[in-house]
DNA sequence: ATGAAAGCGCTAACAA
DNA sequence: TTGTTAGCGCTTTCAT
């Protein structure tokens, strides 16, 4: 213990033992007598040991920790799902990195790269980019995707809502209040094509034989945020049909949230004219007056199952390829 | 390179140089031809070689690693300063680690031991609790403190907002708009006892030659969420006074919604009855209505004022002390 | 300009 | 039950 942090080998010389044996106590692997396990332990809580898990990673190629990879850990839905993960892992003895991609391909193959110099045990994926495929392919890194996943990665266990059976839920609930035309709006850009939530609106539709016109679904381009282009975008529409519609299934509270400022901005009421359904069950849907019917989606639970499902890939098994969480819609004053 | 990915002595083998010359290249250090490089580098980038990190942590005692306490990193303040110390931390070349502490003092020192062993280059905490002390006294890793700090932690350096100075303004801002009886309402608990914000309550009150009466100080206990708890508080004491004040301090946009609730439910018209004015300027100031005033910290700088002064702390050198980030009064519908 | 080799702290195989 | 030792991949003297 020349200087800084005591090693394995100041805890032997101080217990009296050799090095392996105060590796086999700190383990708790291999045989060592009663006698021996408090010694060691003893002197191990007395000069305040703590291993050095980069001598340990090296040695087993295991670091015991995990990355996580989000768009933007400042989101409400994500921030959220990180909470979870790493209460989860943290639980299981786990640290986590959290890596921002910004939906960026570039930053997000540099941060395979870093945490694959990391010697990161798994990584927990949330990103639609199909770029992830190819950074997929060269690390052998165990990854699980959670809640959206590239439409090329589909060998990937995921966890995700069953965004098209909720969103087909969404939609019916505004076709059972009497809606009669419902809006789209979609908050979903990059590669992200998979579009389920509006495949379940579509699904809603043609299960009430209806069809929706081209100009009912409306496409966020992600130039700025949605809730700021979601009330841009309902502005314009005003303008150019006016108010023919009843109804808005909106893909993310974010974009709700904008429908509902232009609303508001056009003197049209909700739920009195139009009757509007966001998506994620944020705060958001919460605060606003009248608060925002919406898709509850469990953070929590996408969280721990994206874990179990990471963890038994890291234990050598093979979890589900994928796995849906249960959703509900929370009604609220704005499709009543 | 039997298996898994290939060492630098692979790297060394196949450009037909020693292990050595190939480490030169890679950190650039040391002497070798221009020739060399290239062939070395084309390997590299062939064989698609990383580093592995904890080969080179067990070597230099560095480990590229950051780590983050937070309290709960579903909360929008702080989700917010985690995404910038994440941003500013990757431009260095860091990887960070995130923590949530939730404000538990045994949590926060298992934290403290893991990112030890972990061998991290430093710690940006947010943490009001002052068994933090102890774990800061141990570890010889640098640590900043982010946005509070243990009043027992004098010594750490800190990032923080001038919180008597803004709230200070904050309740001037409600005496220049007229009011005369101003309630504070505290949303911290725990070890958290600066009282900075009261402080500022108090100083304007002061400098305005007003004593504000004990039962304007309202505080919250942390049994429940504080928009909860604040909403309960604002109620109860509406039964016990009825509304004998015309404006109130929240020291969180939390607390302050929760009183929006509180005073809505009782049918007080804010503004016009009770101004209201709140403190961090999240999302939520922005969507209730009333908008609600409330406190600008610029997360932002935070983060980037926190990550200046843990890199100078790296770098062996002496950040100041204190560093305090401006904050400005945004002021909306809740005040008017 | 380059190579040989020691050693960072730890685990695990092998000995005793 | 315990000790000895090789070696994980890398950086860094010290030679050459």
């Amino acid at each position: 213990m020349a200087s800084g942090r005591p090693s394995i080998r100041d805890i032997a010389q101080l217990a009296g033992v050799s090095v392996a044996t105060v590796s086999r106590v700190i383990n708790d692997n291999g045989r060592f007598s009663e006698e021996t396990r408090k010694r060691v332990l003893k002197v191990i809580d007395e000069s305040g040991y703590v291993a050095n898990m980069a001598a340990r990673s090296l040695r087993s190629s295991k670091s015991g920790n995990i990355g996580m990879i989000v768009p933007d850990i400042s989101n409400d839905f994500f921030s959220s799902v990180a909470l979870h993960v790493e209460r989860e892992l943290a639980g299981q003895g786990y640290s986590v990195f959290v890596c921002n991609s910004g939906n960026d391909a570039e930053r997000e193959k540099n941060y395979f790269r870093t945490l694959t110099s990391k010697l990161v045990d798994g990584i927990i994926c949330i990103s639609g980019l199909n770029s992830l495929n190819a950074d997929l392919l060269t690390s052998r890194i165990p990854v699980v995707c959670v809640d959206r996943y590239p439409d090329s990665a589909r060998f990937v266990p995921r966890v995700s809502s069953d965004d098209v059976k909720a969103s087909r839920m969404a939609t019916e609930h505004l076709i059972d209040r009497g809606c009669r035309h419902i809006l789209f709006m979609s908050s979903f850009t990059v590669d992200y094509g998979r579009r389920d939530r509006e495949a379940g609106y579509r699904e809603a539709h043609a299960a009430h034989g209806r069809a929706p016109k081209e100009s009912d679904l409306i496409y966020i381009t992600g130039a700025k945020p949605s809730m700021v282009e979601a009330e841009e975008l309902i502005t314009r529409y005003l303008d150019e049909h006016g108010c023919d519609f009843d109804g808005i299934f909106a893909s993310s509270d974010h974009a709700a949230v904008g429908c509902l400022n232009a609303l508001r901005t056009a003197g049209i009421d909700v739920p009195g004219q139009v009757r509007l359904v966001g998506y994620d069950d944020s705060v958001y849907s919460r605060l606003t007056s009248p608060q925002i019917t919406s898709v509850q989606r469990h953070t929590d639970q996408l969280a721990a199952r994206g874990c179990e499902a990471l963890l038994t890939l890291l234990s050598g098994e093979v979890p589900p390829l994928e796995t849906f969480v249960p959703t509900e819609l929370v009604e609220r004053e704005s499709s009543r």
